[in-house]
DNA sequence: CTGTTAGCGCGTTCAG
DNA sequence: CTGAACGCGCTAACAG
């Protein structure tokens, strides 16, 4: 069985081709009688109008483009989530592809879009992006797009981010007040706005604290979630007096706790952790890990609101649309207290 | 700056859009001064094909669509990766369709793709969903289809599950290898094939090993995960004896645990629990979950092979074709004696 | 109220 | 080797 297109509706109805096209799209000039005649035989066979030769006429693709490091990974499952609710609610379609965190992927899939494919674009930029000239024509070509999370400031578009500052300073005060003092700061790259911005609250509460950063005490992990361990035990074996980590990402936290544990230092009572973290499993965790929560869902949802509110307005985004959401520090007790 | 299309790349050469469209796609009977010429504009120009244009006209949208239950699951997060990949090796796009389980949305999504938006179509279907009409009528239209993790047996097509009658039997053998005489067994929906396969496996291993199911012990849990909690606490004072906990799904093994925290009940000198999970976070878990980690990453790629092999080579998609591939039964030690 | 006509951008005849 | 012409299925401007 064939697909059905309108001309196969017209010739059973004896009607013309644009005739039953407005028909089923309720136009105004058209008459009850044959509305509901079209509507009803468009439904017996099951017509489904093609979405390429509306988009190629129109020129609108009812499809967002979600570009993201990578999906396994609880933050951007939820964030997908969030996305794709209101791209129904708005009836478009999501298109995702993945960087894999690596810049030359993220530059080939996002040029792609110069075709017309998407209406609009969703990005949390990879690790490495150092080169945002990808990003830029697409903004010459007017596309419009919302960066979430992993943003790139350079641009003049919106931007949805949590208040990564003010948590990395909270996170590192709650370490000082529970009597931390050698603190490490786990960090994955160099180039994200989002670690460095975790880094200076960081460092910005150690100095408020009378504190001096050791240099010493930062470290910046790798890919490689064993080899992450392995240079976390190296770094707490030269630094006896580590008695605080600060994981800037949930894998670093991960890898912390296995190092802690295979070192024999006693969590919380030798060192205390904290970690971004959208794992609801920390609930589990014992010795309780304290995590900063993103709203990941929110922040799909409200980028892909500024997203919508331009496409469908046809109106550009403002810089001053960007949002900067609370994160949500969850300080937990040891259940074995219970 | 409007995207460039092939007119305009003729214009500017003095060539017919024929000649720039052969040129292009590299055809034999264009030369190669012209060739260079032509793929060297189209560069400098930043080029990019209309999608939709080339569809309509090839009757092929390069595109494949995934519909999941949702994605703030490790599971299907994983997939979702593995799917994505295989894709972009075959220069193929992803649009995500998420049902939150919900048979209704599952339908008027699947019934969606008779418009030809997908060349193909890869499935876990919704807990609820009964009635398979909007998947047959899919299947009349041709349209390949393979289905992963829940499947609908109904369907003469190819089914990638994991061992689960297999994994739910070894699963039980464990606990009660550990010692276990009364154990719970959660579940989800009672319509899902891989619950009741799991479940099935269970109550024969019982069986094998001379003990006789007590329908007391099966639970069903909700989509609330804190009235599943209640409900497993419940169940637990019901039942005092109860010393095993076969959860068929992360969730559940989570609301377990805290359940029998709050009940003083000791894991797992107490309560035993073992559960279906990916979760790589279960290494830090102590006391140790036992758990069967799918192989959902393996599951993804090979769900979109056998699409892609079915779509690139337009050939239909044959039951045989399905595959079971092997969950992976990870048992930890406390890590408390390190 | 309905029909005719003309494209959206591309790939593929058929001519030369 | 290149160009002209057609149509994929749909929408919209223009007639009547």
């Amino acid at each position: 069985m064939n697909p059905v297109n309108l001309k196969q509706l017209a010739q059973e109805l004896n009607l013309s081709v644009s005739t039953v096209s407005r028909a089923l799209s309720d136009s105004y000039e058209i008459s009850a009688a044959t509305k509901a005649k079209v509507q009803q035989l468009a439904r017996e066979l099951g017509y489904e109008p093609n979405p390429y030769a509306s988009s190629l006429r129109r020129q609108k693709s009812k499809t967002i483009g979600v570009v993201i490091p990578e999906v396994a990974n609880n933050f951007f499952s939820l964030a997908i989530n969030g996305i794709e609710e209101v791209a129904r609610e708005n009836d478009y379609h999501v298109l995702i592809y993945l960087t894999h965190d690596d810049a030359q992927q993220e530059a080939t899939i996002v040029q792609h879009f110069a075709s017309g494919r998407v209406d609009g674009i969703l990005a949390s930029v990879a690790g490495e992006t150092q080169d945002f000239t990808h990003f830029s024509k697409l903004q010459e070509r007017h596309i419009p797009m919302v960066f979430f999370d992993r943003v790139c400031e350079e641009f003049a578009t919106a931007k949805i981010t949590t208040d990564d500052y003010q948590s990395g300073y909270q996170a590192t005060q709650h370490l000082l007040e529970a009597g931390c003092r050698h603190i490490a700061h786990l960090l994955i790259s160099d180039h994200l706005s989002i670690g460095q911005k975790r880094l200076q609250g960081h460092l910005d509460a150690l100095r408020a604290h009378g504190l001096t950063p050791d240099p010493a005490l930062l470290l910046r992990g790798t890919s490689n979630k064993d080899y992450n361990q392995t240079l976390i035990q190296e770094l707490l074996q030269r630094n006896p007096a580590i008695d605080g980590i600060f994981a800037s990402v949930e894998t670093l936290a991960m890898s912390s706790y296995l190092a802690c544990r295979h070192l024999g230092r006693r969590i919380p009572e030798d060192v205390k952790i904290i970690s971004f973290s959208n794992l609801e499993i920390a609930d589990l965790l014992d010795p309780p890990l304290t995590t900063i929560a993103q709203p990941a869902y929110e922040m799909g949802r409200e980028a892909a609101r500024i997203l919508f509110k331009s496409i469908l307005k046809n109106r550009p985004i403002l810089p001053a649309q960007s949002q900067e959401l609370k994160s949500n520090l969850i300080k937990r007790k040891s259940t074995a207290t219970l």
